[in-house]
Order: C-alpha cells, then sequence, then structure tokens
DNA sequence: AGTTTGCGTTTACAGATGTAAACTACAGTT
DNA sequence: AACTGTAGTTTACATCTGTAAACGCAAACT
C-alpha cells in the first residue's frame, strides 16, 4: 500500500477547511460548504475547489456515501500544526528563536494545564540546554549575531 | 513623513535575504549576492531580485554609497518573526496551540538564559490562565473541540 | 575619451494560491 | 421516463513566488 506521507503543503485557505474536518472528524461537502461561509466569504465553489485541491494533495480521504462523499483527515491535526510551526521557525535564525517564543507565548492564550506541562518540559529541557546557541543567519566559516 | 509599515508579507526567499542583513546590519549587494550564494543555490540575478523586491516593499532600506547602494533592514528581525509566528499560530485552533507550543519547544535547540526566561514568563502567565480554552474551529454559536 | 565592469532595473516565465464560474452526471421527484 | 437539484470535476484567471536572463547606465580602467 502507499505510504500516507503528505509532501505538499496545506495553504492557508485549505487550512480553514481542514479545521473544520479535523474538528468534526468528517463531514459531506454540505457541511463543510455551510460551515466555513459562515467564516470566511467564499463562494461555495471556491470552497469546493479547496476541497478537491485537498483530496488530491493527500489531506483528505473521500469515503462514497450514496450520490456524495465523506471526507475524512489523512493527516492528524497535531501533526500538521507541528509540520506548520517547524517550517516557520527553521526560516528564522536559531539563535533568535528563543526571543521568538517569548512573544509568541505571551500573545497567545494558554490553559493552565497546558502551561504547567509547558513548565515541564522547559525545566527537563533545561538540565541539558546549552549555554548559547550560536547565529546560523551566514554561511559555513563566518561568525554572526543578530 | 510616511508610517514605516510593513503590509506586505516577506516570503521564505526574502527571508534568507534578509537574515543576512539583519546580522549584518548592513550590506552592499555584493556581500549579500556572496553570503546567500554560499547558503543556496541561487543565481546572483536571483538574489538581486530578491533584493529589489525586499526595497519596493519597505522591508530594505537603500543609501547610496558612490555607485551603489547599502541596504539596511528597515523592519526590525523581531518583529518580522512575531509577525510571521503570529499569522502561523492564528491559523491553527487556539485549543490546540498549547500543544504545538510543547511539540515545537521540544524540538528547538534553546539556551539555558532563553528556557529559564521562558519558565518565568509561564509562571506568571500561570497566575491569570484560564482553565481550559475552547476550540475556535467552528462559526460563532458551534460547539466543537479538537 | 573609449571601453569594460559591475550595479540596479526591467522583463520573463512556470508553478502555486486565492477566488470562482461553468459543466457533468447521477439521485430523487413528478 | 422526464425533470431538476446538487455534488463533484474542469476550466479560468489574476496575483504571488521562485528563479533567472537581459538591459541600461555610470564608474573605473586604459
Amino acid at each position: 500500500m502507499p505510504t500516507t506521507e503528505i509532501t505538499e503543503t496545506i495553504t492557508d485557505a485549505e487550512w480553514c477547511v481542514m479545521r473544520i474536518v479535523w474538528t468534526l472528524g468528517q463531514a459531506d461537502s454540505h457541511t463543510i460548504i455551510d460551515l466555513v461561509s459562515q467564516q470566511h466569504d467564499w463562494k461555495a465553489a471556491t470552497i469546493k475547489t479547496l476541497i478537491g485541491r485537498l483530496v488530491k494533495k493527500g489531506a483528505l480521504a473521500t469515503t462514497k456515501n450514496g450520490r456524495q462523499f465523506i471526507y475524512t483527515p489523512l493527516i492528524p491535526e497535531q501533526t500538521a500544526m507541528d509540520t506548520a510551526l517547524s517550517a516557520q521557525l527553521d526560516q528564522m535564525c536559531a539563535m533568535c528563536r528563543g526571543q521568538a517564543f517569548v512573544h509568541a507565548i505571551d500573545q497567545t492564550e494558554l490553559s493552565q494545564s497546558d502551561i504547567q506541562e509547558l513548565i515541564l518540559h522547559l525545566q527537563e529541557k533545561l538540565t541539558t540546554a546549552p549555554t548559547t546557541i550560536a547565529c546560523d543567519c551566514l554561511p559555513e566559516g563566518y561568525e554572526g549575531s543578530c
């Protein structure tokens, strides 16, 4: 069987569709179109296009149900979030990522349990953390710091 | 004078150029092209295009220096990182952002001082954190949880 | 002064993305 | 059986991105 690997990226507009399906677990196109149009000023045709592209990309699976399809996520939401965040972080200076987290966390609403989990992970991480992280914005062999 | 607001986004390829300029503080095109070509298999012409687009977008300022230009960042690196991370997080389910952070932090090398700062911020945040964050993947009026 | 070199600008072009109309085909209705 | 509505597919098209060649002009060299 073919590996369910997703190579292509999910675009911003496609994320809106995926979030509906992730949350519902599964949905037919009518439901998706109905819910997404309440969040965005998109025509039904637009949402159909997005669904089609997500199926082609292997992000959504289809199951025939009479005349229509039921769509289910082929990639877990958590995986998609990880991939997206990592891609973003990877393009930022390694030395600055810590500060980026600080700002991001300051501006994000987090639940008590999430915060506690984060603190635990960080405390654990602290035991093996290096003193400093070098800036990696310049090519090999150059020293820099931003 | 016009406000130095950047509305347009900096693309992935453009980030590579910005990182060089951010790190050096300022640079002429020769330097940028030289350093960027050591990191990416791009022709000088490609990098010239990226520089041009960044100037047009208002991300880089130019100062005439004889026959050539000196480029300086018009937007701070930290601001760009914040904006990029926020945009990414904003499109993810509010309820799941905490877990996204957990995974991202697990996979990112952080210095001891960054970790300590993060822990402090989180401890402070804990004092006013809500017990739970609702999933915001569905339109107003629908209850969901992913 | 003429020529070369190098810098910034213009033009090019394919593929991705946002946005959507048009079309096709089958299920359900009359 | 003919009709109609709707779900999925095709086609459309402007803009953005990645990638790069070509061009014009001024400085530097001869």
